[in-house]
DNA sequence: AGCCAATTTGCAATCGGTTGCAATAACTAT
DNA sequence: ATAGTTATTGCAACCGATTGCAAATTGGCT
């Protein structure tokens, strides 16, 4: 049905091995036959088959793309992203969907049958096992949106959480907030305890203000409602950096219930920025991880590592940047002399 | 590096056909055969390279999974759906993201370079040109969200949008407005046009009724905020019907700075039910489009055509289903005796 | 034990390409 | 012209699997 090499070889009166440099870039081939070659293919079709090539190239073009997070809008955004910057480089995503999976050898056996060329993980809760099991298979990994340390074992890009938990509190503290609280994600998480680490931290340095903490079940809206119809069934702070944007809003809706105003009485700061925390109607002052650098440089790590697989693992860390709207109070003016 | 047919093969001293077998069902094999291969292969951590089996077989079990829409959260819910149900068929998704392509023959190029068994289309933006142009491309095509017409070009799946439009004028009717508006999408897409002429068709019923119309730019949160001020600032109606729940989304923020109030002053209702339509302070009355039946429909009809290539397009069609919030006032209770 | 049929196994060709190597063609300089 | 390079081309083996066919094994039955 489909033409392969042989049919334009065929039609072209030349050899196989002629045809296929015609369609390699670099390699040996006169401009006369690459003409020939080229005439006979386009009438007849012909495209080649990346994958039986990949077979002797050892090369796919195919790079893993892995998550666990359906359920966060802002990995539509990081789709979006990844997909157009994998195709502007000649790769494809093979999407692979973690939900559910514990088991990071399946993951890999699965992607080892696709002879895939790497893997970018692009997720915030998956464990750091995923990745090293990758890594073992001899797959070129990154991990986006993952645990940046000081020694990383596969790349890693992503925000430092600890410098984002102290930017929340520096926020909030700036805005003369004296009394403020931690509502964060799953407390298991490292980057929950990372931001909360770098939270506590700042207000170590201001003994003058409270600080309470607690915990969502799950990174959702639900989850975040929940916690914050608790905490305002008790004394609750002025001010909750949460965290993530979906929590966030969770707990505006909480408090919006309770007819309290935003930010008169409570205040809320969130992380991401994802595109709906921008919506008229939700304006959540937020923390701003950029997602378009991470990605960026996570393709372009990846891509390094194409060439030169042997690289050694190398963390990226993004700044983060508050991106003032509604939910927290002004900065106070500096007053005029 | 990673271990072949061949290791497997001599490590159990037995034939390279015996090993392939081995792995194949209802392949021919006997039981102490494929016991003996089975120990070599764990031992070595074989696993079948499907992408070179697919040269003789000519199946990757790669299904290219393209969509256009990477701004609607809607479609984060679809991808993690389709994924699931994809790689429970032992399928894996090829993500393709046709953003800004307007030419189906790259898309197919592409495609057909990765030779993949079949192809989704999940969209509802998407012209239909894209899924004839894989079909006389010989590749199995469904196309999820799509327009449902009675002569498909192409297997189809997706929802009645006249009958839509006529379920949103009912509804709208039913709660006693008289003067509705339709707030559509771009008014080229067909979709727009079909819910259009379902409203138009259900209010022609009720001549006493006032009816207006007008569309958005796109299906996104500005678009359904601008149509909306500018609604507002002329003489509009009781209740809109708008085209997505993102762009009722954006009606709702207009609406609110306006300082009116929803349902009493103005009615809205949307098209999807996407989770953040439940949130609570969102609280969108919506037509719910049952994507997970229209997913698992897909996959059924991607997966028939794989047993029976030649099988005739089909169009699937699902019935919508109006989602009670507080966006429209609610149905007048009847009168007790 | 002997014969025939049914299973099981291995050989070798094949899928659609790539690539090292040797043969040929095209230049270059004398 | 001619020898010496250099650039092109084709042959044939190979990548990692599958599969038709024939050979070998097994089993059943007399």
């Amino acid at each position: 049905m489909v033409p392969t090499l042989k049919d334009v070889a065929e039609r072209a009166g030349v050899s196989r091995s002629a045809v296929s440099r015609a369609f390699t870039d670099g390699a040996s081939v006169s401009a006369k036959m690459r003409k020939r070659v080229e005439k006979a293919a386009s009438e007849l079709g012909f495209s080649p088959n990346v994958l039986a090539s990949s077979l002797t190239t050892g090369r796919t073009k195919l790079i893993g793309l892995v998550s666990n997070n359906f359920h966060n809008p802002i990995f539509l955004e990081v789709f979006d992203l990844f997909t157009r910057a994998l195709q502007d480089q000649g790769l494809r995503p093979l999407l692979v969907n973690l939900t559910d999976e514990t088991d990071p050898a399946n993951s890999v056996r699965m992607l080892r049958q696709y002879s895939v060329d790497g893997v970018v993980v692009a997720s915030s809760t998956l464990p750091p096992a995923f990745g090293k099991a990758f890594r073992d298979a001899g797959v070129p990994v990154v991990h986006a949106f993952g645990r940046v340390t000081s020694a990383p074992e596969v790349h890693v890009v992503g925000i430092d959480n600890i410098d984002a938990g102290r930017l929340a509190a520096q926020s909030l503290i700036a805005r003369g907030y004296q009394r403020v609280g931690f509502m964060g994600g799953p407390e298991v998480a490292t980057s929950t305890q990372d931001r909360l680490k770098g939270f506590l931290q700042e207000l170590a340095l201001h003994p003058q203000i409270r600080a309470s903490q607690s915990f969502a079940r799950t990174y959702s809206f639900e989850a975040g409602r929940e916690e914050m119809q608790d905490l305002l069934s008790r004394a609750h702070a002025e001010a909750y950096f949460c965290g993530d944007d979906v929590l966030s809003i969770g707990a505006l809706s909480a408090i919006q219930d309770r007819r309290l105003s935003v930010p008169d009485d409570i205040g809320i700061i969130g992380l991401n920025d994802m595109e709906i925390a921008g919506w008229h109607n939700i304006n959540l002052t937020t923390i701003r991880q950029p997602i378009k650098e991470i990605v960026t440089s996570s393709i372009e790590l990846i891509t390094a590592m194409l060439r030169e697989p042997a690289r050694l693992p190398e963390a990226r860390i993004f700044a983060c940047q508050i991106v003032e709207r509604g939910t927290l109070r002004p900065l106070p003016t500096t007053a005029a002399p």
